[in-house]
DNA sequence: TTGGCTAATATGTCTAGACATAATGCAAGT
DNA sequence: ACTTGCATTATGTCTAGACATATTAGCCAA
């Protein structure tokens, strides 16, 4: 049996949970390891290289391969498409546009995503359904100057997908919060004003300019997994 | 001006949000790539692996190597140690030990640890203060069978801190809800009952069976940021 | 039409060797 | 003591070639 680098990433990982190599320590370099395993130094160092993408070990040139003291955790949030994360569900997926309307945007909107006070932009408002029932109140900000031309009809294609497939984008960020329904939410999604929900906040950055910020109001007991 | 195969990724990378490469298409071989670039085919599969490893391209064997059609958006959330964050945001760290105590734990908590009906855990309330004032109740089941021994004062090290270095951890999943206080919650973190608290619920994995399972309710106003 | 076999092919991985690069620590000079 | 510079060293990356493996398309037979 011949190894192969997920192999020794195996193993290499099993010696740091074992302690054989404790937080901290400094492991072997990748020559030794690759006449210890058999293998050529490339493989091992495939093996660590992945390690260290994990957060287990942290490598410096020169300084060596050592076991992370306090090794972060990472969990890995995959963003679906909300159609999706609802057909995931095995729930049936619909949504209805509630507003769609160009106007100054708030101070706070342009600000977080870098356009000057005062911009024009797009104003969606977007309750998105699973099996029926509201899921997410989606209420987003776009900026049109970045939209190709024509833009679609959002009542027919949802502003979530068609984003993804259409504006070519870089960079973003996302927070979560915890807020009380406004009344308006608590309207539109049926829910007592006041009840807790889980609030997603994305801005998205494209290769010519900021394209949008999003905020979705999760339905009451909606929980976001992640691995790790 | 010699190619490497970050500079490969970035090319490939500028193609496909260019739309020389559309969402769904064929992209062509790494051998016919490796000629275009000038360099071994081994560089430009770095950089594709780097690209499907970060959701932009699917590969397979034999079918080749296509723009992923819905891109999923993967963002990494690091979970620093709590005591970290605290600091991190320029804040003093201090916690208090409210709870320790050992008993047959609820059903859910043991469910959802995969552990049989009525066992016995160690339950640790400890709070997380930013600034002295409070920022994270933190309500913890642990499992004792796996605990090296002597387990320390958890009045003196956060079990949250403790955990990392002293036991192997292996997996876990992490799940975040918006959720009303509870008068208990209120109480103990000087709120309104009822206020909508960010909670990440916690599982853990070690190599010797189920670790713990924490549930971290969050300051008002707290938010939980990713970057993508 | 259906099912299964086969050959072709693109990616996955490995080897052995080379040079590049960054960081460390020592040595020499101020 | 303090800096500066250099040799050392571990990782980072690349090459050229090879074999492994998964998957598909096409073919053939039932």
């Amino acid at each position: 049996m011949t190894l192969g680098w997920e192999e020794i990433r195996a193993e290499v990982l099993r010696r740091i949970r074992a302690r054989d190599w404790p937080p901290g320590a400094l492991i072997p370099g990748e020559e030794a390891l690759a006449e210890e395993f058999g293998v050529a130094r490339a493989t091992v160092n495939r093996a660590l290289t992945a390690l260290a993408e994990a957060g287990v070990l942290e490598r410096r040139k020169r300084a060596g391969t050592r076991v992370a003291a306090l090794p972060v955790r990472r969990a890995r949030l995959e963003i679906p498409v909300i159609r999706l994360d609802v057909l995931g569900r095995g729930l049936t997926y619909d949504f209805r546009l509630l507003a769609d309307r160009e106007e100054a945007a708030p101070v706070p909107v342009t600000a977080r995503l870098g356009l000057p006070e005062g911009a024009r932009l797009r104003y969606l408002e977007t309750l998105h359904l699973a099996g029926g029932r509201p899921f997410v109140l989606e209420t987003r900000w776009l900026n049109p100057a970045v939209l190709p031309d024509p833009a679609p009809d959002f009542a027919a294609v949802s502003a979530n997908e068609w984003l993804v497939t259409h504006v070519p984008l870089v960079s973003g960020d996302i927070a979560f919060t915890a807020e009380p329904a406004s009344s308006r939410e608590a309207e539109v999604m049926g829910i007592a004003p006041g009840t807790a929900l889980l609030v997603a906040e994305r801005t998205t950055q494209g290769t010519l300019g900021p394209v949008t910020l999003a905020r979705l109001a999760h339905a009451p007991g909606h929980r976001v997994t992640m691995t790790f």
